[in-house]
RNA sequence: GUCCCGUUCAUCUAGAGGCCUAGGAUCCCAGCCUUUCACGCUGGUUACAGGGGUUCGACUCCCCUACGGGACGCCA
């Protein structure tokens, strides 16, 4: 039989990273095993649901280079589908309506948790046998004694009594199907193979393997992902900051390191830590997924996207560091210089936001220097050797790495002073503290005009600060 | 409360009864490299939740306790 995978968000929020990892490992076992992943709008809930966020969660998929086979479906346009289905199930006396008003249900609630027991319907229109003209809901003819048992890919076998379930509502009174049978019929309907998602499910699994089972449909396997832990251990929520996917783009991340941080969120391959987009498709197998839940780590992604922005193309990073650049007001396009300067910076930064932001000095001219840099710098006879080197900078006829640099050790020797002497105010001066790589490179990718500028205006600094 | 699930360094994890004096990675610290900051390299600190079994032997298997999470909706 093909392998085929789901993934099923509900439209009521963005694509945050727990999603997107579900999605990915959905994505990879569909992958490695040569079968479909198919897209599914969960979007039953008419008050929650909403386009924006539709488009949100395609969106980051999108970004995330996690293409479907299939989809996207939406729920909305099957009803049809569903209510044939529950009509089935009634006339098969396999369901039945119910005409219990939710205050008796919260009462009923109410009661059996002050009786210390689990809540749940104590069937009281089981065997009413109502009609369908008054309002009324459907709810499934639960099996009332024996267990379910089911193989867990991830977790191992996972046994519940019936006499913990009750019978759930499939069908709401204003006629709209609710999401365990929603679930079941696509799931089926789509030939889904395994069913990969979130753990917060696992309790809803009995229920639909009895729905699958009246129905007469072939049970497809389980697979439940843990969930994923803010740092600080606690569930993921808005007050983690970047909990949606879009907000890493947006921060300056790189989607092959997102990828490859979710990916090793509860799954691993020996110690390997770094992985391709086909190495993860390769190895990637649900009985190596963990069974605990995982908290998110912000240095290890900071790691991981350094290394692919060191690592990715610097045409490439270019291009992506271009919108950071334009957001800091400087105006500049992909060309030789930028990706020069991407190769000059590019180890120096772990996100894009970063990688703009000690970039800067190549492009524009800076009010403050860095007080910790400055003060180091800029003291005994920094302001001399900045005139003597600037006079040879000055003189330079073709402004090129190798005559930059013997130009900065003429002035060395002719000072008789260490090389840092003359290095150290020179980089400062003209960088502003930025981290910078090969002070020849620095200075030739800045260009003469600036270099030239920023050292006077280093100088006027020190001897305020002196006259001070 | 009831049911289901989980528990190895701060964090992600390796570990399928002896290979474990518990390995790797991130973080942190120190050193080397060095004209800054990084990168890189070398080294270091730190963990099997607790208690009982089973076994010649348990991080690995079983039970209990503790702690954590999830579910218990006319949400998904």
């Amino acid at each position: 039989m093909t392998i085929k995978t789901r993934f099923a968000p509900s439209p009521t929020g963005y694509l945050h990273v727990g999603g997107a990892r579900t999605a990915l490992f959905s994505w990879l076992h569909a992958r490695r095993h040569g079968g479909d992943f198919v897209l599914r709008i969960e979007d039953t809930d008419l008050e929650r649901s909403t386009q924006a966020s539709v488009d949100a969660i395609l969106q980051g998929m999108d970004w995330l280079g996690l293409d479907y086979d299939e989809g996207p479906f939406y729920q909305t346009e099957r009803f049809d589908r569903y209510n044939a289905v529950i009509d089935q199930l009634i006339e098969q006396g396999l369901a039945y309506r119910c005409t219990c008003s939710k205050e008796r249900l919260q009462q009923l609630r109410e009661q059996q948790m002050a009786a210390k027991q689990k809540p749940r319907y104590d069937g009281h229109c089981r065997d009413r046998e109502i009609g369908p003209d008054e309002p009324h809901v459907v709810r499934f003819r639960n099996p009332l004694d024996g267990e379910v048992v089911f193989n867990d890919l991830v977790r191992g076998p996972i046994r519940v009594a019936n006499q913990e379930l009750d019978d759930l509502i499939i069908r709401r009174t204003d006629g709209a199907p609710t999401y365990n049978l929603t679930v079941v019929v696509d799931d089926h309907d789509m030939g889904i193979t395994q069913v990969i998602r979130g753990d917060d499910h696992i309790n809803n699994t009995p229920r639909q393997i009895n729905l699958y089972q009246a129905l007469g449909w072939e049970i497809p396997e389980f697979a439940h992902l843990p969930m994923i832990l803010g740092d600080d251990g606690a569930r993921l929520s808005k007050r983690h900051g970047a909990v949606s996917v879009m907000q890493y783009f947006e921060d300056g991340y790189l989607p092959e390191a997102l990828l490859n941080y979710l990916v090793r969120l509860g799954w691993s391959h020996g110690d390997q830590e770094i992985f391709s987009l086909a190495e993860m498709t390769e190895w990637f197998d649900l009985s190596a997924v963990n069974k605990a839940p995982s908290s998110f780590n912000t240095d290890k992604l900071n790691w991981l996207n350094q290394h692919y922005i060191k690592s990715a193309d610097p045409a490439r990073i270019a291009e992506l560091v271009l919108p950071h650049m334009n957001a800091l007001g400087i105006q500049t396009n992909v060309d030789d210089k930028l990706i020069a300067v991407v190769e000059a910076q590019r180890e120096r930064a772990s996100t894009l936001v970063e990688l703009a932001e000690i970039s800067a000095f190549y492009y524009q001219d800076f009010a403050e220097y860095d007080a910790k840099a400055a003060k180091k710098a800029f003291k005994g006879d920094a302001a001399k050797c900045l005139q003597h080197v600037a006079a040879k900078l000055a003189e330079l006829s073709d402004w090129q790495r190798e005559p930059i640099h013997q130009a900065v050790a003429d002035s060395v020797g002719e000072l008789d002073v260490g090389f840092g002497k003359v290095a150290m105010p020179l980089r400062i001066a003209v960088t502003g503290g930025s981290p910078s790589p090969d002070l020849d490179l620095t200075l030739y990718l800045v260009g003469r005009e600036a270099v030239l500028r920023r050292v006077d205006q280093a100088i006027r600094k020190i001897s305020q600060a002196t006259l001070d």
